[in-house]
DNA sequence: ATAAACCTTAATGTTTACTCTAAGTCAATA
DNA sequence: TATTGACTTAGAGTAAACATTAAGGTTTAT
């Protein structure tokens, strides 16, 4: 049995043609199918789509992926590679992160400029509504 | 006179055509030329560009920069809704932040569980070694 | 048994954000 | 004056990551 592209796919938030998609792309190499050529996902093929996402959540290429993926079904050789490539990877997600604060903090001083400029315009625009105020008095 | 396209690319570590893409795309929509259309631009563009790249540095879209231009536009009844679009960016960053962190801690329990895999296989590689030690004494 | 609901492949289309090319203008310098 | 080099435009090309479509095969429920 195994489980269908359409299961996989909700279980994982996927849709299908992302799931053929990966394979077709080298990130799925090992999905069985029927005789009939339907795909049967097995709990192991669910982890390593795990494991995908968890790449491409955090930002690494479709292309970066496939160059681990082929590492990987090269044999435990390659574990050395794989570890040192997923470090480095974890370190430019490190980086990026970082950067991403820093840009904050810039957006964080922009609206709070923002914020008086908005601030001093409100109050000028109360003293200049203060004579419609008195006409509808 | 003012700053060249050149001058500019540099200061602001955009390309040229990159310069040029944004203000064709209404990011930067008041550029000065001379009479022979060469671009000149003026301190306080400086400054626009600061803003925009601040933005597109937190992953804003060009559309949503755009609409911010366009709002900029239309003078001191727009600083408002301009406050809020910019808070609710930062809101949005900051969610995206987070998020990378949570996506992360996932790559760094995969980096554990490899390196231990890593680990035990050079063990069992060092003891397949050692006949080859024998035979090497 | 036949339609609905699912699956397949191959190929083309979409979006975003550039990036480059071609063909030309203009200013300054050798 | 000739040519170098920076600038201009419009428009085409590119890359990534899907998304959609066409054309058809399979399974299952009624």
């Amino acid at each position: 049995m195994g489980y269908s592209v359409k299961t996989v796919s909700e279980q994982v938030n996927l849709s299908p043609h992302v799931l053929r998609y990966y394979e077709k792309e080298g990130l799925l190499p090992q999905i069985k199918r029927t005789k009939s050529g339907i795909r049967q996902y097995s709990d192991s093929d669910l982890d390593w789509i795990g494991l995908i996402c968890c790449l491409k959540n955090t930002g690494m290429s479709i292309r970066q992926i496939r160059d681990f993926v082929t590492l990987s079904q090269q044999g435990p050789e390659t574990l050395r590679t794989r570890c040192e490539m997923l470090q480095k990877h974890k370190c430019d997600v490190q980086r990026n992160i970082e950067e991403m604060n820093r840009h904050l903090e810039k957006v964080t001083h922009k609206i709070e400029y923002f914020t008086r400029q908005y601030e001093a315009y409100a109050e000028s625009e109360q003293e200049t509504q203060k004579p419609a105020d008195a006409l509808v008095k």
